[in-house]
DNA sequence: CACAATCATGAGCAATTGCTCGGCTTGTTC
DNA sequence: GAACAAGCCGAGCAATTGCTCATGATTGTG
């Protein structure tokens, strides 16, 4: 149905550059508000207050408060590309595993606090969830392929390892760099690559 | 103040058996709603209802909301004997990290989707807050003793060593054993274990 | 069996939330 | 500059939530 699909769609195009920095705005209100305060307690009234605008005004570009996470949850997708990384098997293991490593951290920096909110407390929306999954499979599917034909790997367990070694980048980045001080992100790289490309390498 | 204190803590002691049935029931009813709906989505009437009492009953003996979150993870966290497992310095490194690795999965087993939401969605009170980061304290503690002082390991950088072993195994094993069927625990132990003791030893 | 302590009930209050709608302001077009 | 469109506003509605409190039912005790 035309109104199920547009549940999550903007509710129109702005055709003014007014329209388009209001939009802007909004979305990176909501970043920093579901941040701060977590999905269900950043309440719109909130958002519209932290961008400036009036909450009618924030109705005008998202049909409701989910089409807000939505945008701001595909647009993280879209910006990550370390399912790319995977895909150079000819180099050594450890550029490979590096490159991936460092995209996941690159795509963390911005603000850890709101992509935990992002996977942890999104609506489980089908949408959503689809979206999610879609980008996952394509992970786990590059990085089962290179686990298959790099010459430099000799685990066994392939399954388990692919995800093993997945879900330790994902998250392990995540609450690292959420603690700011503690942990020295490059440090961090250096010992993720390490421990892993020695894992992987181990027959 | 006594109110303050008083916040988290029971409204009253049980002293029919009946009451002590009642507060079970209320608990385990919270645990189920809080993994099906998230915290915020878990409300105190659906936890009532689930329990087949009424709403009022619940407000007997939980002054509020955060209070059965608050005993959820109290008694989360006084399960968990991992800790514990690392102070036997002595043993060979796998070993010591087999039994670690077991007794967060062993913990975790139960329900992972009610961990992640007690870990992640929290409300942010003080209280809450200290518990959980005593306990990660221990661990931390725990674990740099043994990367200090165990012979097997080889490790430079100990300090990051021990925020990535700590969060490689907390944070690997919630999702992978969330997703039924997909992954093996017993492949997910073996495979954590080897990757793990391999990188401690490495120079 | 009386009578008090304990336990259970659930209608409904106060507060909060997502969101609407009618009216206003700003920009575009001819 | 008139007339229309695009964008903006915010009081407030309907629904939901955490939680109270006056009342009634059960249980233990002498």
């Amino acid at each position: 149905m035309a109104a199920e699909q547009r549940r999550l769609q903007p509710r129109k195009q702005p055709r003014q550059v007014r329209a388009e920095l209001t939009r802007q705005r909004i979305l990176t209100a909501a970043a920093r508000v579901f941040a701060e305060h977590g999905y269900a307690a950043g309440t719109t009234n909130r958002i519209a207050e932290r961008a400036g605008i009036s909450i009618g005004s924030l109705y005008q570009y998202y049909p409701n408060k989910d089409a807000i996470l939505a945008e701001l949850l595909t647009r993280h997708l879209e910006a990550d590309r370390s399912a790319e990384t995977l895909r150079h098997q000819e180099e050594p293991l450890e550029d490979i595993i590096r490159a991936f490593v460092r995209a996941v951290i690159d795509n963390h920096h911005d603000d850890p606090r709101l992509l935990r909110i992002l996977s942890d407390q999104a609506p489980r929306s089908t949408e959503l969830l689809e979206l999610m999954a879609q980008h996952q499979r394509e992970i786990h599917t590059n990085l089962h392929d290179l686990l298959n034909n790099h010459p430099e790997v000799h685990v066994q367990d392939k399954h388990t390892a692919t995800h093993l070694v997945a879900s330790t980048v994902e998250y392990t980045v995540h609450p690292l760099i959420a603690t700011p001080g503690e942990i020295n992100p490059t440090h961090l790289e250096e010992e993720l690559v390490t421990m892993l490309t020695t894992y992987l390498r181990t027959r």
